[in-house]
DNA sequence: CCCAAACCTTACGTTAACGTGAGGGTTTGG
DNA sequence: CCAAACCCTCACGTTAACGTAAGGTTTGGG
């Protein structure tokens, strides 16, 4: 009862299915098709540790245990893992990801539920689109600067110092890329 | 002389300049113009104790120091530190932006520097392009979820238990994305 | 000249996301 | 049925990027 540390979602939450699944391969395996921890790792790239981990922050849930209490998790929990990690490589902290999980409300009401979702899902949207943005801003800095570096390396003739750089005649514009102003030192 | 834990580019090391700079901004103010660390903090958004932290790691360098031994900050330390940020909330680590500021090769040939610098930002454009194409991806998985859940709130009629979402009769594709998926528990 | 505000160095604390054993059961192929 | 391969539960270690506090010096305006 004092086990546990982390923030986990109460172990006696009804295991919430959400949202309809016509979808064939979600429904098949009843029982025989379950993986032991060291499968489920292997099968997602992760370590047994970190499976380990998102289990008590409750990111996943084992469908049993063996008798000797071997975790068995069943195939969709690959699905989530290979989410979690997409997320992660997004740049979502694995708290977010609880709080994703976590939003899907305890009532059990599909168009509450539902809506949760939409909030969230509708924030998250605004989020990424403002990662892309900025992103493609750096594209494009980085497109700049190797566009100037190149003239640099072709245009430039006889190597010279660095510090002769100061004052180029070979670059047209008077315009130095951030990524190579701010690469600088003075 | 044993005071530095981190790896810090060697002090002695002569303040490099890199590639002209003709634009007007960078060179004027030639002694007073210098900040103290607090006016910098508080003009770049971060504390006195991360210009401390970037200083150790060698991303930044006051050009001198007062008698009391006050860090003096030249303005152009903004343009870095603003660059440093932009970096972090991209996805950079600071020690890989160590690496970006490390790869301005000792030896003081321009041709050399530049083609070095070009080397390394080709490889984080590739890197950054690669993000955008994950983000574009989870950008479009967002969409379609919200679709998806747009249709669940607005056609779906009465409310009903959430479990009962698994014999939807609402949603015309039988594809559940995959982040309604994701957050589902089985 | 005086003192509050700002700065200095040193060093321990913190959160995140696992890594890495320790000590001890469980499974399973041969 | 037995040893190798797995798994379990603690529980302390680690890296990153600062936070925070302690004890002392420097600045600059009144």
């Amino acid at each position: 009862m004092t086990r546990r540390h982390l923030n986990v979602a109460q172990p006696g939450d009804p295991a919430l299915a959400i949202f309809g699944v016509k979808d064939s391969r979600s429904q098949h395996g009843s029982a025989d098709e379950l993986l032991k921890v060291g499968a489920l790792a292997k099968s997602t790239g992760k370590t047994v540790r970190a499976i380990h981990l998102y289990e008590d922050l409750g990111l996943i849930e084992s469908k049993r245990r063996s008798k000797g209490a071997y975790r068995l998790f069943n195939r969709d929990t690959e699905v989530r893992i290979h989410w979690i990690s997409k997320m992660q490589s997004i740049g979502f902290s694995l708290s977010e990801i609880q709080g994703i999980l976590k939003d899907r409300v305890v009532a059990d009401s599909a168009h509450r539920t539902a809506e949760e979702l939409q909030t969230f899902y509708e924030e998250q949207l605004i989020a990424v689109r403002a990662k892309l943005a900025e992103l493609k801003s750096l594209e494009g800095e980085l497109a700049a600067s190797l566009n100037y570096l190149e003239t640099c390396t072709t245009d430039c003739g006889d190597d010279h110092a660095v510090s002769e750089c100061q004052e180029c005649s070979t670059q047209t514009s008077n315009r130095v890329p951030d990524l190579v102003r701010g690469a600088r030192l003075d």
